[in-house]
DNA sequence: ATGTATGTTACTATATATAGAAACAAGGTA
DNA sequence: TACCTTGTTTCTATATATAGTAACATACAT
């Protein structure tokens, strides 16, 4: 996977993303990922996790995963999630 | 997932992005998308589909998809892909 | 202690990408 | 022509992430 990985450090602007992306996985995979984010990013505004399973349709159990991750104070992802004030 | 998009467009080395992707993908999903890697690696190279399925142990009909993705002359991924001379 | 809100886990059912096998289509070669 | 290789598609079965629901655990306030 190292190839893979050193390549996505190459793409450079938001619309090569976009189409790599698009071109790797379907257009389900893309909704279930972009909910996995928008659940971390509700998590980290402290969203409680049944308002952020309502909201965004999706089961209690995907959102205490998503806490999962975060509970790790080294995860990267924290690093890019927006708080807002 | 605009956002998600421009924050992929910061991770700046290898390291990061294969923890990025370790925290969001399980690792069953991380080996399908490794071997989708593969499969268009071992297609820009000139092997055959079945010699593929073979190889990697996935179906025909996987392959066939990763070929589809090819086709397009636009593709961002062929842009990545490394032929071997 | 009771009640309430919240996070977590366990269970079965479902959706989707995939496997496995077979068949079909197109091209080349004898 | 017949045969072979290769790409493609179709079918059913399977694996896995998820939904839906319920239960359990913890903390806190009354």
């Amino acid at each position: 996977m190292n190839d893979f990985y050193r390549l996505i450090t190459q793409l450079k602007n938001t619309e090569d993303v976009e189409k790599f992306f698009c071109e790797i996985f379907t257009s389900s995979e893309i909704r279930t990922l972009s909910k996995r984010w928008r659940i971390l990013q509700m998590l980290v505004n402290n969203h409680t996790q049944r308002e952020i399973a309502d909201e965004l349709g999706v089961s209690l159990c995907k959102v205490t995963r998503g806490s999962k991750i975060l509970k790790d104070k080294n995860a990267i992802v924290t690093k890019f999630l927006i708080k807002e004030k």
